[in-house]
DNA sequence: CAATAGATTTAGCCAATGCTAAACTTTCTG
DNA sequence: CAGAAAGTTTAGCATTGGCTAAATCTATTG
């Protein structure tokens, strides 16, 4: 037997853990293309292909074959050549993340970090707080917040 | 000209944020790595690939795939059929990984949820805070902490 | 109402990250 | 020390998410 076998303890007991931060990149993309979907309807009325693509900062290409995969996912709709739609399960998606995003952001504001810092950081973080952490934030909001 | 173009004011602005998020994510697999990789070799002298594959939920194969990809962005190196190791570089990355790591860790305790949570949550959020954050929750901590 | 500008989609490429199955090394053990 | 077990690598595949260039559609406007 090799010799790593020698020390095989409790190892796979962190696996889930990581495993976690791994798989879960695919669905923090769809949550900042919904977010941000729900923004440009409230914003202005309606969310083109074209102003997501320039927010996110990638090709219109890009924006296109994502949107395929979020309209499999349930996530969206659209006709083509026309504005982006956000089905009840997007929508769903999306006021959740920006109640995280609400939440996280205020919660850095109170720590005291600077406005650009907590918009920049929220944004990163809201993917990985979990509910109990959450409630943590808007208990320290309640008291110390503004 | 068509619709959409009738409001384009200020919409670039924000996409530096967004695209962070984005491209960020081979640097947290990088980190993810090399911070498991000094873990390993700190608690049981040597870091083997499955040991690795194990800890983080993946086959081995990719396990090996993602190593070529480290070493040549200079963090291991590896010998066919040995351990790994860290290169300065390596060392100096896990090393700020795991400071972040600590400070968030101990914050999230510190802001009272369970440590179940405080490790789980601090996988996540560790690659996704900047200086001066970790800075405010120092700062909290050396108030309210343990 | 036809031309054109701008928006959108298609096609085709690439790199990263995952997998399984098969081949190959190393190490332990009988 | 030969065989078996465990670890490691290779080969080949799929998906995601990114790009550019070319084609196509829509809407404004002269």
């Amino acid at each position: 037997m090799p010799r790593a076998a020698k020390h095989q303890r409790g190892a796979k007991l962190r696996s889930a853990a990581f495993s976690r931060i791994r798989s879960d990149h695919q669905s923090e993309l769809a949550e900042d293309y919904v977010e941000l979907i729900a923004d440009l309807i409230d914003e202005r009325g309606e969310a083109r292909g074209t102003d997501v693509a320039m927010r996110l900062g990638v090709a219109n290409a890009t924006v296109v074959k994502t949107l395929k995969r979020l309209q499999d996912a349930g996530l969206v709709t659209q006709e083509p050549y026309r504005a982006i739609f956000l089905t009840g399960e997007g929508w769903k998606m999306a006021e959740d993340g920006r109640r995280k995003h609400r939440i996280v952001e205020g919660f850095l504001l109170a720590l005291g970090v600077s406005e650009e810092t907590a918009r920049i950081d929220s944004e990163g973080i809201e993917h990985h707080v979990s509910e109990e952490t959450l409630r943590a934030m808007a208990r320290f909001l309640a008291r110390n917040g503004r």
